[in-house]
DNA sequence: GGTGAGGGGAAAACCGGTTTTCAAGACCGC
DNA sequence: GCGGTCTTGAAAACCGGTTTTCCCCTCACC
């Protein structure tokens, strides 16, 4: 009786399990094993019973294949890079989280940096994640200044850079909801803010708001617009701005805001002053961050999408990683008007006095 | 004359440069490159002129080590994975802020995986992620109910689980804070939230409360208490248990709440009910999130020091990975009361009627 | 002139997979 | 009894590095 040869080796428990190890105990080589448990193509030649053996004892010891030396060898990471100017911020978070929902359910997962909107960062990150094999990029509120030889996407306005596909709100129809919502409630004067210039969506934002204001015959007077000045991403962007209208001494009664954020800001200011949101000054804010509508007031915004844009940036960086022949240049989305309490009809028994 | 051999191959532009391009274009093998690039032990014997070629070459063509490669061989991946409930939710999004901060500084990136508190995923994902060889784990707000085989730090509360060390704050000096601070606003009847039991701190900071209330002589009663439910990172969280509370009638004139999302909610849930903070309910909250200070009213809360709470867990976890002796098996962390605008003394005038 | 030491660097093994090539034996037809 | 095809699976090359081993050459010393 020929005794098949006996496993030479029973791998050792809590030891990482490798094709080597295996192929010892099943007597096989390594490469049948693989061929095996890809089912690729050529794994035709092995009969069944062998592929048996190979499978169960796979399942038995838990065989997991080394991810690095599979992508060295095959050249595909399944990864992709994201750059975002601060996690600390509802609209990064909010983007990202539908990122991931898409990526995770292709097998992808992501490398986040953070670049604090230095301009260093935004030149060093990308290629740090480079190094780190990324098949590509997903910016989020986050100006590139140079090319970069991977497919990116983009949310949040971008310039045009070759090779960078844009995820971008349709501004034009959020300017027009938001001015049309204050006209109809029979406000005049209005105040604007417009964003700082390291956001990606400023200055889009800025001038589809100039155009639309032009044709709905609303006037923006210098005096009732500021620029947000801070980087941070809490409701302190907007406060001192708040203030500088009022100590101007403006005559306003609603405020066109760059995004929730920043009416927050501008409604802590306005009550510090001394003046009620929306009896006195009507507050419009942007995004409709998920607290928007607890807020005290609650907030009058332009909602976008978040989670979506995420999702759709995902899903085309993915398109064109995947190197399918078609993929959008741009993908426009469209925001809602979400009417909450900070704006109503302005007050006519109160017109804001000029001071100093 | 003998000629050295000219270089075989200028490196094309535009292509990946490898140590072996690099090599035909020295006509040096690619061990000798590495070691020189790495300035490795056994680089003695190399005279100072080919280090420079080398390192000469290496800038000129801009080469740039495949990280995959020397993962695979190092069997060190510079990275770790990071395991949060939901990245849209300010408690976890500061740990991560602070967290990365020293990631990046050490050379460390990290792969997100929310797992929006599911427990299939927070078994499947940690898998997932050993199988992309992460050196460790860090865990924001998330329990896991299995040991895992690697270096493993939780930011917040965490049950014994033999490998995890817990960054935890502590929460019974939370409890003293918020409790003294409203005994010395002269409130008796003090309503409580109690955290989900999803979330990793509720319970531990409960039994706290519930010491501390028994040392200060307050009563926490029944009717007077709520358990938050919901798994959203909403001011919704508070809304409905401050509802509950109303509706029970009950007679307080102050509640401390679970976190700042659900003290945001309460307050909406209190203000829809026409009852004003602080002057008909103080309202005191915790982790002191960015914009609680920007709330109207701004909040008087308990303010955890999260962004040092990530930092603290990455660096613990990185040193756990370099296998240094000693690291602490739990890091407490204290907590200040910051006091705002939604906690005042209670209103003598107004008992809050039973209704129904 | 033989030997030993040191300088310089190539060669090879390795990490753990994937993929292509090739060989041994069985079976077949003539 | 001999070439040809089919099965089956091993062997080898490869991905791009790191690390150990080893070899050759020169020079000094005895």
């Amino acid at each position: 009786m020929v005794k098949r040869k006996k496993s030479a080796t029973e791998p050792q428990p809590g030891q990482p399990i490798s094709l080597k190890i295996l192929g010892e105990y099943l007597n096989l080589s390594p490469a049948t094993i693989s061929l095996v448990l890809n089912n690729a193509p050529g794994v035709r030649s092995i009969p069944q019973e062998t592929r048996d053996r190979v499978t169960k004892a796979a399942t038995k010891f838990d065989y997991r294949p080394s991810f690095y030396a599979r992508s060295l060898r095959k050249r595909q990471t399944f990864s992709v890079g994201v750059l975002v100017p601060d996690l600390n911020d509802h609209y990064v978070a909010q983007v990202l989280a539908g990122a991931e929902e898409f990526l995770i359910e292709e097998g992808y997962f992501y490398l986040t940096a953070s670049h604090h909107r230095k301009p260093d960062l935004i030149e060093e990150y990308p290629r740090l994640l480079m190094d780190r094999s990324v098949e590509g990029f997903i910016l989020v509120d986050t100006v590139l200044d140079h090319s970069i030889n991977l497919p990116v996407v983009a949310v949040a306005g971008h310039r045009k850079i070759e090779g960078v596909t844009n995820v971008a709100l349709d501004q034009r129809r959020g300017a027009e909801l938001s001015l049309r919502h204050l006209l109809q409630l029979g406000h005049r004067k209005i105040a604007f803010m417009r964003g700082g210039s390291h956001s990606s969506d400023a200055d889009d934002r800025w001038e589809c708001l100039m155009a639309v204001a032009r044709e709905l015959k609303v006037e923006m007077l210098p005096e009732l617009t500021v620029q947000l000045q801070l980087r941070t991403s809490t409701p302190e962007l907007g406060y001192g701005p708040a203030n500088e209208l009022i100590s101007r001494g403006g005559d306003f009664t609603a405020v066109v805001c760059y995004n929730d954020e920043s009416a927050i800001g501008a409604i802590r200011a306005f009550v510090d002053h001394g003046l009620r949101v929306p009896d006195d000054i009507s507050v419009v804010g942007f995004d409709d961050m998920q607290s928007a509508a607890f807020h005290n007031p609650s907030l009058t915004t332009i909602r976008q999408p978040l989670n979506q844009m995420g999702i759709v940036a995902a899903r085309i960086l993915l398109q064109r990683i995947r190197g399918q022949a078609s993929f959008p240049e741009a993908v426009p989305i469209l925001p809602e008007l979400v009417i909450r309490e900070s704006t109503s009809p302005p007050n006519p028994k109160r017109g804001r006095a000029k001071r100093g």
